[in-house]
DNA sequence: ATCATATATATGTAATAGCATATAGGTAGG
DNA sequence: CCTACCTATATGCTATTACATATATATGAT
């Protein structure tokens, strides 16, 4: 539903390939949305279907030819519509949370290295949204001419960055009570906040 | 991959039918794996036929007919193995977050709508959270015998207010600065509705 | 009487996602 | 020369998710 949408988005700002687009979506909304490039490939295969996008073929000579996909008046409705439409999804499907769930089975070890990992893991990311992803944005904000966009560019990565902080202030938190709670000591004290 | 996981989990407690799952789905993992009754019948087909589950057909009067599952070794080992494996996906794919990176699209007003719709559903999520669902989930643990596994579900739970927290923290912030984000100056603002 | 709700399982269809792999010429580096 | 990577599109297959609907009996409420 929404890949279709994110790439109306980007072909706002000009005609592109299949594989420009597949780029764009690495510098600029992987941090929010990832994807691969087969389904960047048959959302645009849909996506002309129903008539929001059409393409040129273009010929090159040295590199293999492109479509150059464009915006058609239907596409620019669907966008401002899409837009204007409250999402849903409040739900998340995360694994880990299922191995917390169940953590009653793992060792206080495997539980801290469970939770560990994920921080670790999450450092990671939080290091890259903190250095090259705003590089890449603004990179890519320049090439597609679209300064004033920058700012709300920035925002979803500034959202992204409070969720990775948020998430490893919890972690250090749970990590510090995890031995409390896997009961190196004492056990049945049930909680109701 | 996951949700037959957690349902590998939860007959952990004991012999179940699907119908027995979805209630225990709804009242204290909902709030971190979202499911569908249909898709826990078809987990549970696919489940037999690896082998990690098996049922017994248990015939009542009055009632329909029941398939009462349990864990076969293989499915033990299944849950084991899985409880130790790291979970990949930091990946999320948030629609609203789309929204907001096309927001020069949008007028001030309709972006602080989109803001402040979001914000008002994550607080009825949260107030959720911070009633009904510790209570359904004690009464689970209580219904499984479970008193041990009680601290770990209370944790994903804790997990799942810490982010509503986090979400509306950002949220407060980013309405707040949004006049300046906007530029209320407004230079030129191209409309088509 | 009728209507909603609870118990219980099942199927149809479509959308979405994930992952791998095929093709094929061009360029840059060791 | 060989290897690796870049440009560019495409398909196969499977898994997962979503949403709707069908069936059948029992109980409690209006």
């Amino acid at each position: 539903m929404s890949l279709q949408h994110l790439i109306l988005g980007l072909l706002k700002y000009g005609e592109m390939s299949g594989y420009d687009l597949n780029k764009a979506f690495q510098a600029s909304i992987q941090h929010f949305w990832d994807t691969e490039q087969s389904l960047i490939y048959r959302a645009l295969y849909k996506m002309t279907d129903l008539g929001w996008i059409e393409y040129e073929q273009q010929t090159q000579d040295g590199l293999p030819n492109k479509k150059l996909y464009h915006l058609t008046g239907a596409g620019r409705e669907e966008l401002q519509r899409w837009l204007r439409t409250p999402q849903s999804t409040l739900s998340f499907h995360e694994a880990w949370l299922g191995q917390l769930f169940f953590g009653a089975e793992l060792s206080n070890a495997e539980l801290r290295a469970l939770l560990e990992d994920r921080r670790a893991s999450i450092r990671r990311t939080l290091e890259i949204y903190e250095t090259e992803v705003p590089q890449s944005t603004v990179a890519y904000a320049d090439a597609f001419h679209a300064p004033e966009d920058v700012p709300y560019w920035l925002l979803t990565l500034d959202y992204g960055i409070h969720r990775l902080q948020s998430d490893l202030q919890w972690l250090d938190r749970t990590l510090q009570q995890l031995d409390s709670i896997t009961g190196t000591e004492a056990p049945s004290t049930p909680e109701t906040t």
